[in-house]
DNA sequence: CCTCCCACTTGAACTATTTT
DNA sequence: AAAATAGTTCAAGTGGGAGG
């Protein structure tokens, strides 16, 4: 989970400021998109920093005898990659999985949410079954395709927001995903909770900073306590 | 109800243009 | 020519509205 501490907001986030019509807490909600947005790019480089990765899928498909173990390409490797015809729609990853003579090749979509999101899922759909038409006659490979919703625990899930229009063997949670690669899903989430528990620490700490909404927080502090007081009157009552 | 399209955001990677 | 700057595109998130 990336850090909305340090996060610089952008330029054009007065779309924030006037929700609240406060500047600060418009550019403090500003880092916090800014954050949900690399927090995903973030899941791929922890993902990508666990595994193996191949650099050249040429070479790597030029091979007569493919090696052991797991091996993953990236969205830039398939780009360039001449053998494999993408055609503008690049699947996230490629991954390479030998293990005592079974060769397979899982095509994986990675969404960093809980859902596919119901506007863009048929589009990524779409695109990674014709990659995958496309390209299985060119891999020494059993091919199968897979759409990761890395936050979900529940493949069920994932196949429903798809409106079951993929086969519920494709949907995949993050921790089949890190079993796929052999890494540590629990490790990953551990990895980012911590970046969290910063995060509520900043926010909070930013919002006690703006004066406007240090001194909202405090008049609802105080009224809060009276009612408090009242309740616990009551209860004596 | 569902689907499609739109508006708003950030950030990274390219491309193009201007400056030195 | 090289470097810096500016613009474009794409991927990722949300919500809302129009229309079937």
């Amino acid at each position: 989970m990336a850090k909305i501490r340090g996060r610089i907001p952008k330029e054009t986030s007065g779309g924030y400021a006037r929700v609240f019509g406060n500047e600060a807490l418009g550019e403090l909600m500003s880092k916090v998109q800014g954050t949900v947005i690399s927090a995903g790019s973030e899941l791929e480089r922890l993902i990508t920093a666990r595994v193996e990765t191949i650099d050249d899928l040429d070479a790597f498909l030029r091979k007569d005898i493919m090696p052991d173990g797991v091996l993953l390409g990236k969205k830039k490797e398939i780009k360039k990659c001449t053998a494999l015809n993408a055609q503008g729609s690049e699947p996230d990853f490629i991954i390479f999985k030998r293990r005592s003579g079974h060769q397979r090749c899982h095509i994986v979509e990675l969404k960093d949410g809980h859902i596919f999101d119901t506007k863009k899922a048929d589009g990524e759909r779409e695109a990674l079954h014709d990659f995958a038409k496309r390209n299985a006659g060119r891999l020494p490979y059993r091919v199968s395709t897979h759409f990761c919703a890395f936050n979900q625990d529940d493949a069920e899930v994932i196949w429903k927001g798809f409106k079951q229009r993929i086969d519920i063997k494709e949907a995949m949670t993050g921790r089949e995903f890190c079993d796929l690669l052999e890494i540590d899903y629990d490790e990953i989430v551990e990895v980012r909770k911590s970046d969290a528990e910063d995060n509520i620490l900043y926010f909070l700490e930013e919002l006690l900073r703006i004066p406007e909404t240090k001194s909202l927080i405090e008049d609802i502090l105080a009224s809060e306590s009276h009612l408090a007081e009242r309740q616990i009157v009551f209860k004596i009552d």
